[in-house]
RNA sequence: GCCCCCAUCGUCUAGUGGCCCAGGACGAAGCCCUCUCAAGGCUUAAACCGGGAUUCGAAUUCCCGUGGGGGCACCA
């Protein structure tokens, strides 16, 4: 069976920090292109020139790529339908309100913002829909004409049918069908030559052979407007699908100021940004965000290319999700446990040298396979295993002495233990825990007690990796260094 | 207020009229393994929003409620 390629796109604006609906509104379009051998396009809809911060088309770059979403076309890569930024296509969208107006589908009105307002107040006062009143609806080509020669500045609004019904297809919801009167004649074109959103979208989505819109839903609203537009320019529709939004965890509502600075109190965040800086892997995020909106029935951890392969937009779901950390969590710790060793330690590099430790990569290889099954974001590294990389340790005082005894009978633990280790001729494991156990053993002892002294000895922490392990990496010299220095510790106790 | 959308375990979901006394995953609980912490294995609890209708038969179709969400800008 062979399918038509698909052409999708990401549009966002580059008015605040990238997060998680746009990564996973990207991440379906993805799949579905590359399912089809399509192309994957890149839009900045940066047409609202007061709302756009600086940084935020770079973020968003950056965010895609780090996500493992490269684009085919883009405004930095180029492609045989630019310009992808829609504040460098300007004259397109003008040369297209002039069409509608040609084909009486649209006209200039010059009602000001102040008129506006106030025409508002009093429909809501008289407790009616607010709408625009049509004004300017009723102004002869002729008129309009004279008050544009003479320099009045204008909108451009959709004349949209006062009677009738429109029907809008979603892929996922089918026919939505909505009585005309309750559609507005929106702007498409501002004052300041620029277009809205619904012109915008419409026009680029046609010129750049979009074939698949994916967006939120909160686009329901204004879709039989902007299949309207559409129809007006008779051009064929593109396939809609209105993804569900995405509910804070509680599932009351979307996330607000409030739940994105409790989830960042967390270690959580919905911006993609915040996610890299906090650990997660673009595997672990893509994979979490992939199934709130996509049905998978079983076998649900997945590599992008896996997702690639199963793929469909049938199988996407209209219902609203509320966000789970937890399960973030969950898809980050168990592909960090899929990868390759050497492909882990790079990722964890960074980590250990940012926090100034000097990392010999042999070690950093060695220690990976211990550290692996214990993280869950990939920077709870440095709390398992910054003690390889250190000169030496500084285990807290009460975390030398063993449960049930006192300072000077975990002091004699340590003893024992230095010398069981010094008679060794290396510190292999498996050279090393034979005797210590035996030593338990005798002793009576439990392992816990004697165990756990020479962990915090050792390692300066109460849970780490595998002593005997960690011991062999470590080395020799180092172990009995620490070992030795925890023993004073436990004399001045 | 008006319009639109949605509705299966706490959460994400499978289910497209009989295979469902509803399956998977996260989370929870218990057990096993165990040098800590994890990981892993096994087990358990946990859902078809309510009411009508269609049908031999409904989680699945249709109506009506209810609940939740979104939208009603010269913002996207």
């Amino acid at each position: 069976m062979s399918i038509k390629p698909a052409r999708t796109r990401i549009a966002p604006s580059p008015t605040g920090h990238m997060h998680l609906g746009t990564a996973r509104t990207a991440l379906y379009d993805y799949l579905l292109a590359k399912k089809t051998g399509g192309q994957f396009i890149l839009r900045i809809e940066d047409t609202d020139i007061k709302r756009t911060v600086p940084g935020a088309e770079q973020e968003i770059m950056d965010g895609l790529r780090w996500l493992g979403l490269e684009y085919d076309e883009g405004p930095d890569v180029g492609g045989a339908y630019g310009p992808y930024r829609q504040t460098e296509r300007r004259e397109i969208y003008q040369h297209h309100a002039k069409i509608l107006i040609d084909n009486k589908s649209a006209y200039p009105c010059f009602c000001t913002p102040d008129k506006l307002e106030k025409t508002r107040q009093e429909q809501m006062k008289r407790k009616e829909n607010p709408h625009y009143d049509g004004a300017c609806r009723v102004l002869t080509p002729e008129d309009a004409a004279k008050r544009i020669a003479n320099g009045e500045t204008y909108t451009v609004r959709f004349k949209t049918p006062k009677e009738g019904v429109t029907i809008a297809h979603d892929h996922l919801r089918g026919d939505i069908a909505t009585e005309n009167n309750q559609l507005n004649d929106y702007v498409l074109l501002k004052s300041d030559g620029l277009p809205t959103y619904h012109l915008a979208a419409i026009v680029d989505d046609h010129e750049m052979q979009i074939t698949h819109v994916l967006r939120g839903s909160e686009w329901l609203g204004t879709f039989p407007l902007h299949v309207n537009i559409v129809r007006a320019f008779g051009w064929e529709e593109p396939i809609w699908i209105h993804l569900s939004v995405f509910l804070k965890p509680s599932g009351k509502g979307k996330m607000s100021k409030r739940e994105t600075a409790q989830a960042m109190k967390d270690g959580y965040s919905i911006f993609i940004k915040d996610m890299q800086e906090l650990g997660f892997t673009p595997e672990g995020v893509m994979n979490w965000s992939a199934l709130m909106g996509w049905g998978v029935a079983e076998d649900d951890v997945m590599t992008i290319d896996q997702m690639v392969e199963r793929f469909s937009i049938d199988g996407l779901t209209p219902s609203p999700a509320a966000i789970n950390f937890q399960k973030l969590d969950h898809f980050n710790a168990t592909h960090i446990r899929l990868f390759t060793t050497e492909d882990l330690a790079a990722r964890l590099k960074p980590y250990f040298t940012c926090e100034g430790l000097n990392v010999n990569d042999n070690v950093l290889l060695k220690i990976v396979p211990l550290l692996r099954e214990r993280l869950v974001t990939l920077d709870d590294c440095l709390a398992f295993g910054s003690f390889f990389f250190r000169e030496d340790v500084t285990p807290n005082p009460e975390d030398l002495v063993a449960k049930g005894l006192d300072a000077a009978q975990s002091a004699e633990i340590a003893r024992r233990a230095y010398q069981i280790l010094a008679a060794q001729p290396d510190i292999s494991h498996e050279r090393c825990e034979p005797p210590l156990r035996a030593y338990v053993e005798e002793s009576g002892l439990n392992v816990n007690q004697v165990f756990g002294i020479l962990r915090a000895a050792i390692t300066g922490q109460k849970v780490s990796p595998p002593l005997f392990e960690s011991m062999e990496i470590i080395g020799r010299e180092k172990c009995l260094q620490r070992l030795e220095s925890a023993i004073r510790i436990l004399e001045k106790i």
